[in-house]
DNA sequence: TACATGATGCCCT
DNA sequence: GGGCATCATGTAG
């Protein structure tokens, strides 16, 4: 991850508390992609806890199947779900083993590889000049779907991850960068469980996904 | 074995 | 701003 400057990988120990904690100290770190042709990263700007206890919107809710396994195991891994026929969703494991619970990643604001990630999302770019407008930016990125595909994420390939090793071609590193305000609001697009205040985001960040109250 | 449903995004108006 | 594609999963029967 030479590309990105001093950077610090999180470790194991950093997802293994509440996952309020994590989804809210995790705005700001850089989600990274190793792939054969390159590096692919984003930063974190909006994140949801899903509690693994009275919780009625997780997927750890009912118990563990074979699907949310990956919830109950330990801290640090990839748990990937299809959803809607269409899209991937990337969630990280919290608190210790045999405890569920999770975060869900919603969106990043590119940072490397963008390029790469436009033509994973089948997004044409029109000249170089695309590459700073943030209209063009927001269309890689910005929902948990879109995120997924931009760095081709998948229940096949990375479902059961660790995120922590340093062999993984899938890691969250921290630049140094620090979010300066931190909006709390409900989650999108669930039901049940659906007043809780468990979605985080950067306040005023334009890559921030669903409504915003800045 | 059938069926309802979902932590979404795109395309059209 | 709303309809719809599209399918894995879990649960009911």
């Amino acid at each position: 991850m030479s590309s990105l400057g001093r950077v610090a990988a999180l470790k194991a120990e950093f997802f293994n508390r509440d996952p309020r904690r994590v989804a809210r100290a995790l705005l700001g770190k850089l989600l990274v992609r190793k792939t054969p042709a390159g590096i692919r990263a984003g930063r974190i700007v909006e994140t949801e806890a899903y509690l693994g206890q009275g919780d009625a919107a997780a997927h750890s809710a009912a118990g563990k199947t074979a699907r949310n396994s990956v919830l109950f195991g330990p801290p640090g891994y990839a748990y990937v779900y299809f959803i809607y026929g269409n899209h991937y969703c990337l969630n990280v494991s919290c608190l210790p083993d045999g405890v569920p619970g999770g975060v869900l990643f919603r969106a990043l604001e590119p940072v490397t590889g963008i390029k790469q990630m436009a033509e994973a999302r089948g997004i044409d770019l029109a000249s170089e000049a695309d590459l700073e407008k943030i209209s063009f930016l927001k269309k890689i990125s910005s929902g948990p779907g879109r995120m997924s595909e931009a760095l081709e994420i998948t229940r096949e390939r990375d479902n059961g991850k660790s995120l922590v090793s340093a062999r993984s071609d899938l890691r969250i590193v921290d630049d140094g960068y620090r979010a300066r305000r931190v909006m709390v609001t409900p989650r999108i697009g669930i039901v049940k469980s659906a007043e809780q205040p468990l979605r985080y985001y950067i306040a005023g960040n334009q890559f921030v996904s669903g409504r915003k109250t800045f």
